[in-house]
DNA sequence: ATTGTTTGTGTAATCAGTTACATATTGTAT
DNA sequence: ATACAATATGTAACTGATTACACAAACAAT
């Protein structure tokens, strides 16, 4: 039914999709709920019904104010209930504009009814709201009070400006920056060790040894041209869910904490993706990257069995 | 522009209406932003867009799935799409009943573009997130697994049952429920005091004095018959969110749990409102009612300057 | 008293999705 | 080899909302 592992692709970006589907699902619902109790209400009838459910009269432009609906929708509601004998129309004496609308008797008998189903509904959507951790009713209220403040126009706008006004720029990687990613790791492989034949392959076949497998790799950009990398493994070992490797920062662009900016990057999509136990290998010769590891909470596992020989530290964060 | 009023009254009953209204909202915002970063597409292409964006061939089912949509809406994406010139749709030589689409080479010279807009809006939303206690992505994440588990028509559904099956209910105040209130509230003050012309005049209006300042009563209905009623009310001290009064159970249906079961409502509405920090006035005589407080973790306050002189007694809890 | 503006309603067209059903291919079980 | 079921697409009609626009009543300012 629900496709998750497209919205944790697409990441924020298609809120609008995403919501979408869970509106339709939850009116789906609805539905078969109304028809549970035999109320002969559609669902979208629920706001007019509310307003008007003791007995109140209201013109058609207040009550769709109050549901924060246009005066159409409102209008062609008012049009269906009325069809249905649910509603009664009429013009207003004093302003003759004013089409007011109140329940008909048929209509105003069916409110206990109603009543009950809020009542059954309330309680059951209480129960879903223990089992979750995040309140999903007080998220929407907060996410509207928070757009009032400041569209996501407006906000998007500002990270725009900032982007642009940045020179370095951390993306995740894609096949035009596979030069890259291996000339930066054989760089600082060469530099200590000697490129072995598995390196070789490991690097060259990137989909094949991390991607396909699930892993993510994000390159920094200074300026556009890719100057550092990193990927996130899914680790093969049980008690860690990521695996940081193939850290490289071009020499030329370091100490501009370029490097440290792609490493936060990193671990912030594996909060984001979930993953809170993390896992790297190095060599305590590569000075730069132990201290960006310790720096952000890495420590060091006592004993080491690598597969790999330029390894003499495991290191090891639970975020 | 946001009528938080309303879905305060209605409840959750209404999470399909503030739902639909949300992603009206969002999609709105989507349209200004796409529009910000000059891609000529549209915001509803965007989940078919995603999953081309790197050259991937799909049908036209395929995609559907992929995106939890119907390949009809899908396929008018695609003609849409097609005919924006950005999408190519080809037979499949092997299976001549599948549509394959893909990106035309203009449609994958867009991908740069919206890489960068999905970076600024996803750093756009992280900001929104950081503000928000409860994670909206994260909550509609968890609906929709507890949704899967189990449907909310399902929820609602035993929750009927069990509704159905005790004779013991809690609702909201109504109008017909008027003179139960009075009674109610009549007789436990003759029992140890004499009713004054203004108690009768508070418990009569009790619109005036209650509800139109935003308080709430709660009745509950044994067998449908009310038999103890509770309000909650602003109160009037600052340092106070509500004040409990008007606690009345018929003597003849008292030893039953009922009042604590009213009164374990009202707690719960005082926490879904928001307001934590109650208070109330009584009197040690009413030794039943000072029980249910003091079980429910009311703590006696020392000094008493009450303008009622039956109450010798206040109290107060931060839920 | 007149005129221009605001407000309330109504109509038509549009939008982004849906369901229901028709048609063409492909797979499968005798 | 055939017949039936399943799959992929396509079409038409519907749904629940919207925007754009028309028109009449009420209000406000001269």
């Amino acid at each position: 039914m629900t496709s998750p592992d497209f919205f944790k692709r697409t990441g924020k970006m298609a809120l609008g999709s995403r919501l979408r589907l869970l509106t339709e699902r939850v009116n789906e619902e609805a539905k078969s709920i109304y028809e549970l109790y035999g109320v002969e209400i559609k669902p979208k009838w629920f706001p007019v019904y509310f307003l008007l459910a003791h007995g109140e009269k209201m013109a058609i432009t207040e009550i769709a104010s109050q549901i924060g609906q246009t005066h159409v929708s409102v209008l062609a509601i008012a049009k269906e209930m009325h069809k249905a004998g649910l509603l009664w129309l009429s013009k207003d004496e004093n302003d003759r504009r004013r089409t007011i609308a109140r329940l008909s008797p048929r209509g105003l008998s069916y409110t206990d009814k109603l009543e009950l189903q809020c009542l059954d509904v309330a309680s059951a959507m209480d129960e879903v709201t223990q089992q979750m951790q995040n309140d999903l009713w007080k998220a929407i209220a907060e996410i509207e009070r928070i757009l009032d403040e400041r569209s996501l126009l407006q906000r998007v706008e500002s990270k725009k400006m900032e982007r642009e006004h940045d020179p370095v720029q951390i993306v995740p990687y894609q096949e035009k920056y596979h030069d890259a990613f291996v000339a930066l790791n054989t760089h600082w492989i060469e530099t200590y060790w000697t490129l072995e034949p598995e390196d070789v392959e490991s690097l060259n076949d990137t989909n094949r040894f991390i991607l396909d497998k699930g892993g993510h790799i994000f390159v920094a950009l200074l300026d556009g041209d890719p100057v550092g990398v990193c990927a996130m493994m899914k680790c093969e070992r049980e008690e860690y869910d990521w695996e940081i490797a193939k850290y490289a920062v071009a020499p030329w662009a370091q100490g501009h904490g370029i490097g440290d900016k792609l490493f936060r990057h990193i671990l912030e999509k594996a909060r984001e993706m979930g993953g809170f136990r993390l896992f790297l290998e190095s060599n305590t010769v590569l000075e730069a990257a132990i201290h960006i590891y310790k720096k952000h909470g890495f420590k060091e596992l006592p004993s080491v069995s690598s597969a790999y020989e330029r390894c003499n530290i495991q290191m090891e964060l639970t975020l």
